[in-house]
DNA sequence: TCTGTTGCTACAATTATCGTAGCAGCACGC
DNA sequence: GCGTGCTGCTACGATAATTGTAGCAACAGA
């Protein structure tokens, strides 16, 4: 599911529940999700290079999860190619950027 | 893999590149992690009461997470049954805390 | 002993993800 | 035109994660 931007998304888990936050708990939740999110805070990145960001992470899912975010409102493409944070994606990326510090405190 | 708290669980995806955030953004990332820590930001939950929180996730995933999230030192079974944050998986609670405000306002 | 908890597990079926390969479209230099 | 290299994106078989149902042992109270 999930084939191309702009279509059809698998309904997100939790949103039936009508409470927001379940729903960008679930999408967030979903593998590289938030790995995407902080590798486009910064400058803008081709699908290839964001695919080197991550790992090397296969480009099905990457497409999918980029449909995903880009769906919600929190990625897009760019008229020059390369994908960026919308202003409420860059907004998200701010609020779990605490996240940075914590892990390094954190680092069993 | 994963099988038993306190026994050996698949590296965390992002930990060989020695940044932290990368491995607990991969942590967070699997599914239902997320959720578990937002569920059990307030009382003590039994592993049924969680289930029942999370929509009825499959036991075999919650038992996954539960150990995993153990291990990392966020979560705890405490002496009289339940689970609950431990005080590092609070303050980790805390920190995306403001998604639930933001939840709010993206709301689709 | 019976009932109802607790945390936790087995196992087959279904999905998601991986990994490799490759597509069409566009811009460049030749 | 022709090739080269980039872009975003997709197909598809193999592998790993997740689901859903059922059930276990241990403990507590009646």
């Amino acid at each position: 599911m999930a084939k191309q931007a702009g279509s059809t998304i698998r309904s997100v888990r939790g949103s039936r529940t009508g409470r927001p936050i379940m729903a960008l708990l679930d999408l967030l939740g979903r593998r590289w999700s938030l790995r995407i999110l902080w590798e486009l805070r910064g400058e803008p990145l081709t699908s290839r290079a964001l695919r080197t960001a991550c790992d090397e992470a296969s480009p099905t899912v990457l497409q999918a999860r980029l449909s995903e975010l880009r769906e919600a409102g929190f990625v897009e493409l760019g008229d020059a190619g390369g994908y960026r944070l919308t202003p409420l994606g860059r907004e998200l990326c701010e609020t779990f950027m605490p996240l940075h510090r914590f892990a390094e405190r954190w680092k069993r």
